[in-house]
DNA sequence: ATTATCTATAGATCTATAGATAATGC
DNA sequence: ATTATCTATAGATCTATAGATAATGC
């Protein structure tokens, strides 16, 4: 039924996939400025030619490039364990705290191109620019709901703004552990996201 | 009596300064792969040829860039007050975690170039590599120093590595902090610098 | 003689396009 | 006729150097 079922059509499609990951492999290391259409065309294989058949430009192809990573980070984030029974509040709290840092950082090159994207604002083109940013509310939206799953109720009534607060807090912080663990070699990164899943719990209980 | 007081060397040294605080201000934009020496050139004024007179290549100015933007914020950071009494100590505590966020903020720029390097370590060259990684252990060492002399002594002869963690910490959300506050503009800095100090008190505390 | 700056340019790489070629869809 | 890929290349920008020029030091 769809025209976009041949081979043909498929094979464009694979390509174009193709592209998309060669893409968000180099930025997650080199950023904006460091990711030539050349380096692009030697780790997919395809010309360099066929990248501005797919996409207008580098802003149109970046922007692509954090669509495809974000939805799939979206897709393999899970849902908060609500807290069911008041008694054992601070356990499930303390385990949706790990389960928060652990689902971060099972898809750290996301991460990643969000931060250099972040920092590099001045040479990230406008297309891209404005689809990071939308992403990173998004994003944003995303942690708070898992708070507002997560923490018992009555704190959040006493407190409106929790959710929100510690939404921006965990996405500062797993910012500085990725930025840690990319400077020190990564062999710490579980230390440092114990260290965060601790104050995150420290937090929330204070303000809770 | 130096041999280097004379005017033209005086002049020397003045766009040797020139041409790495050029290079500083737009490195932390756009990172070392968006740091062209043409841009440089621009911007201060002096011609291509001359960065190459006063550094061997873009791998020896960025590694003196990260040690001058080092020198000068080491020199503006401040220690903490000592603990003096021990009933007072839970209000010093809290304050030299404001005083600490504090003397970070105030040099933004240091950390943004320091962020970007880190994340962009594929594309930095091996001398700026290099260097900026003695400077980062050296910033840690001056931030568990800071522990050492804020925490009350009673806390760290139970727990003798809490300076180091805290100090680690620290630069992780300090880390995260100035991402968000890049990709938000800015103005939400001051919230999150105030949360920051929260936790850096709520962790202090719970392991002190 | 040394130190610093300038003009000019080599050679590599970058973004992007033109236009030929080949495979599919109708 | 459309979709996708290829070769080839234009024109800008990049790192780096050669070599002339001018100001200081001795």
């Amino acid at each position: 039924m769809s025209p976009k079922t041949g081979r043909r059509s498929r094979q464009g499609l694979e390509s174009r996939l193709r592209i998309i990951e060669a893409t968000f492999e180099i930025a997650a290391e080199l950023g904006y400025a460091g990711t030539s259409i050349g380096k692009v065309s030697e780790r997919s294989g395809l010309p360099a030619s066929s990248v501005y058949w797919h996409f207008a430009n580098k802003d149109e192809l970046f922007a692509e490039v954090i669509q495809h990573s974000f939805d799939e980070w979206n897709a393999s984030f899970a849902d908060p364990v609500p807290p069911a029974d008041q008694r054992e509040q601070p356990d499930i709290l303390r385990q949706n705290c790990r389960h928060l840092v652990a689902s971060i950082s099972s898809s750290p090159e996301f991460w990643r191109l969000g931060l250099m994207l972040a920092l590099e604002c001045q040479a990230v083109e406008p297309t891209a620019r404005r689809r990071f940013l939308e992403i990173r509310r998004v994003v944003l939206e995303r942690l708070a709901d898992f708070w507002r799953a997560a923490l018992p109720p009555p704190s959040q009534r006493q407190n409106p703004e929790l959710p929100g607060r510690l939404a921006r807090f965990t996405m500062a912080t797993s910012d500085g552990i990725f930025v840690a663990a990319q400077a020190e070699g990564g062999g710490d990164l579980e230390a440092l996201a114990e260290l965060l899943a601790d104050s995150l719990e420290a937090l929330a209980c204070r303000h809770g």
